[in-house]
DNA sequence: TAAAAAAATACAAACGTTTGTATTATTATA
DNA sequence: TATAATAATACAAACGTTTGTATTTTTTTA
C-alpha cells in the first residue's frame, strides 16, 4: 500500500539546491534578476523531482483563478451549450477554465450558484437569467462587491445593469413572420415558450407586430405558450396543441428549433403536408433543422459568436480599471433567416 | 468612480468584535468551543459587513478544492453533454462543482488539460479519452500523484488501470444487428464512426460478429467508417457514402444517433421507404430519434446514469484511505434497444 | 475563598506561492 | 586594491484560512 505522495513544493528544490524559495519562484518565472546558471540548475531539478505549480497558492498569492463562471439554466438545450463552446473558445485563448453550473431553471439555484461564485472562486461570472429571474438585486449585490459579471440571452429591463449580449428578439420574429405573411400565409400559429421569459415575450411580440402591421386575423387558438421544462413534457404539450385545433394553420411560427422540430412531427403525423398545406418556422438553427425530412426553415441565433462576445466582454472587464460603476456594454448580435425546405 | 472594494475578511470581523481569528473561524463554524454568545455576535457582524468567506484560502488551507476537472472530446456530441449533466447533478449533492474542458478530439490538448488539472485545480479528474488516446501514461503519471482519476465511454485495454464506466459496445451493436437479421434483413450496411475509437471498433465487432453467426454475406461496399469530426462534414461523408452504392441495403446500423438521422435524411431524399424498404438503427437514443419522422429505432445508451455512476466512483475514491493502488472498479452499464417506427 | 477543573479564548504555525526590501557576492572604476 | 556600482540572492511579509497548543477566564469543589 503506497501512500498518496507529498506533492513537490518550490521548498524541496529550494532545500536540494540550497538556495532560497524565492530564488527558485523567480528562477521558474525567467525572472532576470536570477542568474542564467541558477535558472538552469532550477530547471533540471524542477524536472527531476515532478514539481508542479500549486494553482491554489499561486491564486492567493496573486488573488486571480483564472476561472470564468459561467451559469445557464438549462444543459439538455443545445443553444446554452453551444453559447459554453463559444465561452471555452475565447477564453481558452487568455488562459482562462470555465466552470458550468445550471441554475436548473430555478431562480434559487441561481442564486445560489451566484453565491457560490462570490466565494473567490472565479475571477468573473457569465449568466444566462432564467425565466423566474425577476429582481436584480442578487447580481446587482455581485457587481457591487466588484466582481466582473456578463448577462446573456432572456435579459429583462430590470436587469439592464449590467454588460450583456443578446439579439433582437422582437425584430427577429417579425422578420420570420413577416416572411410567412409575404408568401400568403393568413393562419399563421405562434409556439412560443414559457410566458415569463423575456426572450418568448419578445418573440411574441415581434409576431403580434407584424401580424398586426399587415392587417392579419390573429387567431387565439392557433397561439400556445409552451411552459414545459424538458423535453419530454414539450413534445406532449406541442402533440395535444396540434390535436385540439378547430382551425387549421397554413404556417407555424416557434420559439425553439425544439419547437419547430415537435411542430413538424406532429403535423406530418396528422397529415399534413410540409410545405405545401403548412410552412414551419424554428428559432435557433443549431444542426437540426438542417437534418430533419423536410430540412427546417430557421431564424439563425448565432450562438457560438454570442459565446465568444461574451467572454471577450468579460475578460474586458478585467483588463479594465477596477472601476465599479464601468460604462456598461451592450451587444446586439444580428440573426437571419435560413430558409429551407419547410417554408 | 468607485473602486474595487476590499473583500471582509475574518481578520475585520475579528478586530471589530476584539476577539481573535482563531474565535471569529470556529464561531462561524459553530464549534462548540466557542460560547453561543460570541457565536450570535460573530455571525450578527459577518452578516452586517457582508462577510463572505475565500474560497481559495479555504482551499489552500484544507488541501481541498471541492471541484471535479472534467474532460470530454467535444461539447457538439449530446451524449458527452449529457453525461456531464449526470454528473453534476450526481456531484452537486455532495457539494462538488464541475469544470468541464473539451480536448477537441485531440490528445494534445487532452495532455494539456491534464496537466492544468494536475495544478492543484480540482480534487479529481473525470475523463474520457480520445480517439487519439493510445498510451496510457499521462493518465497513469497522474494516478501516481494520487490525483483520482476515473475514466468513461471510449476505454481501450492500455488504458484500464483506472476506474472506468462504459457499456458493453460488442454486445449491445450485436443485438441490435441481430434483431435486423431476425426481421430478415440480408444487406445490412454498417455506418461506423473514427476507426481508431475503441468504441467504434468494438460496435464493429458487435456487428460483424452478428452477421458471421447467423452467415449473412458481408458486402464491404455496405460499410463506411466515418472519420469526420463535425457535424456538417459528418453529414456530407454520409450522403456520399449513400450516393455511390451499387447495393441496395434493407438495413442500416449506425453508430451514434446522429449517423442514424443523418441516414435516414439521406435516404429519404434518394427515395427510400423507411422502414418498408429499408430499417435504420441509432445508437444513444438522446431524444432526436423520437422527433424524426419516422421515429428511430435507437440502440439507448443510459448516458445520465453513466455521468452519475462516474460521479460515484470519483467520489468514492476521495473518501477511501488515500492509497494509490486501490481495487480498480469497472463497470459495464446496460443498454437497450428501443424500438421505433425506422424498423 | 483558594485550588482544581472546565470552559473560552488567544497565539502561532501551516497551506505554497509572490514580491518588496535587505543583504551578500561580484564586477567595474579610479 | 579599496570603493563604488551592480548583479545575485536571501529574508520576510503577505494572501485568508484552519487547527493544535498555550493561556486566560470562568465555574466548580472542598
Amino acid at each position: 500500500m503506497t501512500l498518496r505522495k507529498r506533492r513537490v513544493k518550490l521548498e524541496d528544490i529550494a532545500r536540494k539546491l540550497n538556495i532560497s524559495i524565492a530564488t527558485v519562484s523567480r528562477a521558474l518565472d525567467k525572472n532576470p534578476r536570477v542568474k542564467l546558471s541558477t535558472r538552469d540548475k532550477v530547471f533540471k531539478m524542477a524536472k527531476a523531482m515532478g514539481y508542479m505549480p500549486n494553482q491554489i497558492a499561486k491564486s492567493l498569492s496573486s488573488g486571480k483563478t483564472n476561472i470564468i463562471g459561467v451559469i445557464i439554466p438549462r444543459y439538455d438545450e443545445p443553444f446554452f451549450i453551444e453559447v459554453c463552446r463559444g465561452i471555452d473558445h475565447y477564453a481558452r485563448e487568455y488562459d482562462y477554465k470555465i466552470l458550468i453550473s445550471s441554475s436548473r431553471n430555478s431562480f434559487e439555484f441561481e442564486r445560489e450558484n451566484l453565491i457560490s461564485f462570490e466565494k473567490g472562486l472565479v475571477d468573473g461570472i457569465i449568466l444566462s437569467p432564467t425565466h423566474e429571474t425577476e429582481t436584480f438585486v442578487h447580481i446587482k449585490n455581485i457587481i457591487n462587491k466588484g466582481i466582473p459579471v456578463v448577462l446573456f440571452d432572456n435579459i429583462r429591463e430590470e436587469v439592464q445593469g449590467a454588460d450583456h449580449v443578446s439579439i433582437e428578439d422582437d425584430k427577429a420574429s417579425f422578420s420570420a413572420v413577416e416572411f410567412l405573411i409575404k408568401k400568403g400565409k393568413k393562419r399563421i400559429a405562434f409556439i412560443g415558450g414559457i410566458k415569463e421569459k423575456k426572450v418568448f415575450q419578445d418573440r411574441y411580440k415581434g409576431y403580434l407586430k407584424a401580424m398586426q402591421e399587415y392587417n392579419i386575423t390573429i387567431y387565439e387558438e392557433l397561439i400556445l405558450h409552451c411552459d414545459s421544462l424538458d423535453r419530454e413534457c414539450e413534445d406532449a404539450e406541442i402533440q395535444k396543441f396540434f390535436n385540439g385545433l378547430s382551425i387549421k394553420p397554413d404556417a407555424v411560427f416557434t420559439c425553439t428549433d425544439n419547437y419547430g422540430l415537435l411542430t413538424m412531427k406532429t403535423l406530418l403525423k396528422l397529415g399534413y403536408k410540409i410545405p405545401e398545406e403548412v410552412s414551419v418556422i424554428g428559432f435557433g438553427d443549431l444542426g437540426l433543422g438542417e437534418v430533419f425530412v423536410p430540412s427546417m426553415t430557421c431564424v439563425a441565433q448565432p450562438s457560438f459568436e454570442m459565446g465568444q462576445k461574451v467572454a471577450e466582454l468579460l475578460i474586458d472587464q478585467f483588463n479594465e480599471a477596477t472601476d465599479v460603476n464601468h460604462r456598461k456594454k451592450v451587444i446586439k448580435l444580428d440573426t437571419k433567416l435560413v430558409l429551407r425546405d419547410s417554408t
